[in-house]
DNA sequence: TACGTTAAGTAGCGAACGCTATATTTGCAA
DNA sequence: TTGCAAATATAGCGTTCGCTACTTAACGTA
C-alpha cells in the first residue's frame, strides 16, 4: 500500500557502521553518509531524525552485532577463564577490516569526540562498555573461584583493571598504534591479573 | 623597532590550553579562540600557521608545564614507589579546574578526535604519553627492586598495564565519568600490580 | 484506472567553518 | 618628524556543515 524501502534498517546500519568506524564521528558528514548508504539526506532524516539519532542507532546496532557477539563467543563461561580473557582481548585488538584497522574502537571513535554530554550517543557508548565490563567480570569471578587470579588480587580490582585496559587499548588504537603494540599491551594486562601459569608435568 | 606583542606566547598558550581542555578540539572554533585569547584570527595564524599548528604548540606547552611537572613531582624516584604511583594517579584523576573537570585528559581530548593521522597534533600527543609512561616505568622498576611488585609480575607488564590504565582513565574522564569512579578504578589498577602491603608490627 | 500512502530525490537555506587580503596601529631609528 | 618593521584589527571569501520545503516515484487498494 506504499512504496517499499530501498534498504532495510539493518543494511543501512551496517554500512553506516563501516564508515563511522573508519572515519570517526565528526569527520563523517551527512554527504559522506549519503554516498556510503546510497540514500539521500532527507531519507536519512526521515528514518533517524538527526545525525546524532543515526549515530545512536549505529552504536546500538554495533553493540548487538559485534560487541555482544564477541562477548558471548569468547567470554562463554566455559573453559579456562584466563585463556578466554586473553582471546577476548586478542580479538578486540586484531584488525578485522579490509584496511587493517580495528572494529573495536567504534565506541571510542564515535562518542568520545563529542565531549561527554548527556546525549543519546554518549549513553549508547556507555551501554556498550557496560556489556564488555560485565562480560569480563563473569570470567574474572570464575577465575577467582578456580584460583587463577594472582595472589592478593580481588576480582573487583581485576575487573576494574581489565576494563581500564580495554578502554586504553581502544584509545591507543584510535590514535594509530600498531596492532603488535596493542597485542603486547593486552597480554601484559591479562598477565598482571592472572596467577602465573602452573608448570605442567 | 616594531610594535610589541600584546601577549607573549606563554600567555596565549595558557589560555588556549584552558579552552581546548574544556571544549575539546573539534568543538573549539577559531572564533572561540579569538575570544578566549583576546587576539584576532590573523594574529593567531601569523604566529602558529594553522589551527592545528596552534594545537600542537598547546599540547607541547601542556606537556612541559602540566605533565612533566606532575611526573617530576609525584614520580620523583624517592620514597615508596607504590605510594608515588598512587599519588600520581590520584593527581591525574582529581579535578583541578573550576568546573570540576580534569586537566589530565587534554592529550586525549585534543588529538583523539582527529583520527590517527600523521599530524603534528597526533605526534605531540604521543610524546606526552611517552613522558607519562617512562615516568611510571622508573617507579615500577624501583618497586621491583624493592620487592614491592605483586609476585610473578614483571616490571614490563606492570608498566604496560599502568599505562593502559592511564589512557583508559582519560577516556573515561572525557566521556563524563564521575571523579569518584575514576579514583576507584585508578586505585584498583595500582593495587593489581603492587604486592599486598605488609602488615606493620 | 484513479487514489492514498510511504518511500526517495532535487535543490538549496542559513549558519559556521578555516583562513586571508588589506588596512591600521604602535614602537624604534634616522 | 619621518620611515620602517612588526604587530593587531576589519571585513569577508569560498567552502562545508546539518538540515528541510518541495517534488517525484513506486507500491497496494478500491
Amino acid at each position: 500500500m506504499a512504496r517499499p524501502p530501498k534498504f532495510d534498517d539493518a543494511e543501512i546500519l551496517d554500512r553506516a557502521m563501516a564508515i563511522l568506524w573508519e572515519r570517526g564521528w565528526t569527520q563523517t558528514s551527512i554527504r559522506d553518509l549519503e554516498e556510503a548508504l546510497d540514500i539521500k539526506a532527507p531519507s536519512i532524516y526521515r528514518r533517524f531524525g538527526t545525525k546524532e539519532g543515526l549515530g545512536a542507532a549505529v552504536v546500538d546496532h554495533y553493540i548487538d552485532r559485534v560487541v555482544q557477539g564477541r562477548v558471548d563467543r569468547y567470554l562463554s563461561g566455559e573453559g579456562d577463564p584466563i585463556d578466554n580473557l586473553t582471546r577476548f582481548f586478542d580479538s578486540s585488538v586484531t584488525s578485522s577490516g579490509d584496511n587493517g584497522r580495528l572494529w573495536g574502537c567504534l565506541l571510542t571513535t564515535t562518542a568520545l569526540d563529542l565531549g561527554g554530554g548527556d546525549t543519546a550517543l554518549s549513553e549508547a557508548r556507555q551501554r556498550g562498555y557496560e556489556v564488555i565490563e560485565e562480560g569480563m567480570r563473569a570470567e574474572v569471578e570464575r577465575a577467582d573461584e578456580l584460583n587463577r587470579l594472582a595472589a592478593g588480587t580481588t576480582s573487583d580490582d581485576a575487573t576494574a583493571t581489565l576494563a581500564l585496559a580495554m578502554q586504553g587499548l581502544m584509545a591507543l588504537a584510535r590514535s594509530g598504534a600498531p596492532s603488535s603494540d596493542l597485542r603486547r599491551r593486552a597480554r601484559a594486562a591479562v598477565a598482571t591479573v592472572a596467577a602465573p601459569r602452573p608448570v605442567d608435568a
